[in-house]
DNA sequence: ATCTACCCTTAGATTTTCTAGGGCAAAATT
DNA sequence: AATTTTGCCCTAGAAAATCTAAGGGTAGAT
C-alpha cells in the first residue's frame, strides 16, 4: 500500500544543467569544457538523471553520445529554461554595489591586444571592477557570465557581435633576422615558429604569397602565441605574426615585417557583448573605447 | 594586473533555489520545509548568495527575515525561471516508460477519505504507478512534482481546483458512549476528544450548534485526526467529526452522530489538478473517479 | 596490424551541503 | 514583569553530492 512515501524529490539542478549543455554542445566532453569539469562528472550527472526519470537520454556510441530521439525533445524546453535562469542571474548580480565588468578573450588576444588598451579602459570605469578572463573558445554570452568577448575567429554574424579588424598575417621576426632575408626564398634557410592551434598559420601564407615554397614543417611548436613571439624577438626564427597581434611589437621596433605580402585569413578580431539592458552602459563605454560602433 | 582569473563561476544553483522559496514564501522556515531541508541549510544558502552577489537580500528581523528592496525585485525573474525549470522536468518526467501518479493528501484525509477509494482507482489505472505522500500543507502543484492535491482546507479559487464536498462537521461517537446522551447538555459530562491542528473544532460547532454551552477544555489532543478517531470508536469520548472523514465510520456503524446539528466551516474537500498537458489523461481519469468534474 | 586520438565509464577522493544543538532577540502571552 | 513562543543565526561534525584520475573500448590513420 504505497501510503506516505518520502515527498518525491526533484531531479538534482546541477544534473540538469550538466544534461542542457551536452544536448546544446552535442557531447559529454564539450559538456565538460563549457562547465569546467571533467567529462566523467557530466556522464554522471546524465546518468543520475537518466536514473531518475527512467528513461534513456543518450545513446552511447563508440564515437560519441547521440542525443535519443527523446532527449532531443527536452532540448528546447530546458534551453530556454536556463536563459532564464541566467537572465534572473544577470539581475541578480547588477545589484552588487560595485559592478564587475566581465572580460573573455582569447589569452593571446588578451595579452598582447587588450593589455596595451586595459589602463585607458580602467582609468575611464573608475568605479568599475574589471575582470580578464582568458579561454580557448568563445563562451556563450547568454548563459555565462561575460559581459565582453574578444576573439580572434572567423564572425558568426550574431547579435552583438562587432568586427574590429580583419585578420591578415605575414611573417615576423626580429631585425637582426630581417637583415638576413632579402626574398621569400631566404626563408627556406631560417627555422619557422608555430603556434599550437594555429599551426597551419604558414602553410595559409605560402599558398598565397609564395606559392611552390615547401620546407619540412620541424620547428618548434607553442602552446602559447605571446611565448612564441617572445621567442622571434630572441631570434629564434621566424613567425607568422596576426596584425592585430603583433601591432604592438612592429611600433616598438622589437619584430619587423621582412616581406610585404599579407594575407587574409577569413577570420577577424570580433568584440561580442551581451544583450543585456543593466550595466551595458559601462559596457557600451567599454565597447567604444575598443574600437566598436 | 587582474589577467586570467579563473573562469567566473555561476552561482550555486541550489542557493538560487532556495532564495526562490524564500522569497516566494516570505521566510526561511517555510522555505526550508517546501526544500524538506532545515532552516539552518536555507540560511546558509542564502548567505553564500548574498557572498556571491555582494548585496544584501534579506534583512534579518528577530521575528523572521524581510526581504531588501532588491531582493524583492527578483521575485519575479526566479519565480518565472524556475517555473521554467518545472516545466522542463515535468516534460522530462513524461517520458519515463511507466508514469507515476503522484498525489499529495493531508494525513487525515489520506487515511480516512482517499484511502477506501484508492483500490478503484489502481485498478483503472494499471500501467501506471500510484504514489500518496501525506503532506500538512497544500503543495505548490506548479513548482513540485504532485499531479494532484486533496487537501481540507478554504478554497482559493486557483485554476484546476474543484470543490468535492463542503467541510460540515458534528460530534461523533460510539454507539456505546451514544447511549448515554440525549440532548447536548449531556455532553458536559463525557470527555471530548480533539484533533491537535482542529483544536477549534469543538467551540466552533458549539457555537453555531448549542450557544452558551462551555467547558474548560481537558481532553486528549492528538496529532493525527485518525489517533483520534480510534479512540472515539473505542468509546475513549467524543470527537468532532468531518463529514467526509467519518462517512465510512458512520456508514459501517462503527461511530454514530448522536445530534443532527451540522455546522459549514467554510472550509471544503478540494482536489487541485497540476494543469499540465502531458499524463493528464490519466490525471483526469483519477479526478472524474474521485467526483471532480 | 598497430597506433593514435577520441570519448565515455567507474572507483575512490574531495568538496559541498546538511543536520543537530545551542543562542539570541523581539513579540505574544501569562 | 516574567515567561513562552517564534524565527533566525552559528558551529562542528556527519552525510551526500560532486569531482578527478585512471581504465577501456572503438574508429580512423599509419
Amino acid at each position: 500500500m504505497p501510503v506516505s512515501p518520502p515527498r518525491p524529490k526533484g531531479p538534482p539542478l546541477n544534473a540538469l544543467r550538466a544534461f542542457e549543455a551536452a544536448i546544446r554542445l552535442g557531447g559529454f566532453a564539450q559538456a565538460a569544457e563549457e562547465l569546467c569539469v571533467t567529462p566523467g562528472a557530466i556522464s554522471q550527472h546524465i546518468k543520475a538523471l537518466e536514473d531518475w526519470a527512467e528513461v534513456p537520454l543518450f545513446e552511447r556510441r563508440s564515437q560519441g553520445v547521440v542525443p535519443t530521439e527523446f532527449g532531443l525533445s527536452l532540448a528546447e524546453p530546458f534551453a530556454t529554461a536556463f536563459d532564464s535562469i541566467g537572465q534572473a542571474v544577470r539581475h541578480l548580480r547588477s545589484g552588487a554595489q560595485q559592478q564587475t565588468i566581465h572580460i573573455a578573450a582569447l589569452p593571446s588576444v588578451a595579452q598582447l591586444w587588450l593589455s596595451p588598451r586595459l589602463p585607458m579602459i580602467r582609468t575611464a570605469l573608475a568605479g568599475h571592477r574589471l575582470s580578464v578572463t582568458a579561454l580557448e573558445t568563445p563562451p556563450n554570452l547568454q548563459r555565462e557570465l561575460f559581459d565582453i568577448s574578444i576573439f580572434l575567429d572567423t564572425p558568426t554574424g550574431q547579435p552583438g557581435e562587432t568586427i574590429l579588424a580583419e585578420d591578415v598575417i605575414f611573417p615576423v621576426c626580429s631585425p637582426e633576422v630581417a637583415a638576413r632575408l632579402t626574398s621569400p626564398k631566404d626563408l627556406l634557410n631560417e627555422t619557422w615558429l608555430y603556434d599550437a592551434v594555429w599551426a597551419d598559420d604558414w602553410d595559409h601564407w605560402l599558398a598565397q604569397a609564395a606559392p611552390g615554397l615547401k620546407k619540412k614543417p620541424n620547428g618548434p611548436h607553442f602552446s602559447l602565441y605571446t611565448i612564441a613571439l617572445e621567442e622571434t624577438k630572441h631570434s629564434a626564427g621566424i613567425l607568422i605574426g596576426h596584425a592585430a597581434l603583433v601591432d604592438t611589437a612592429l611600433k616598438s621596433g622589437d619584430l619587423v615585417a621582412p616581406f610585404g605580402e599579407r594575407v587574409a585569413t577569413g577570420k577577424a578580431l570580433t568584440v561580442t557583448v551581451s544583450l543585456h539592458q543593466k550595466a551595458s552602459k559601462a559596457v557600451r563605454q567599454v565597447l567604444a573605447m575598443l574600437g566598436g560602433n
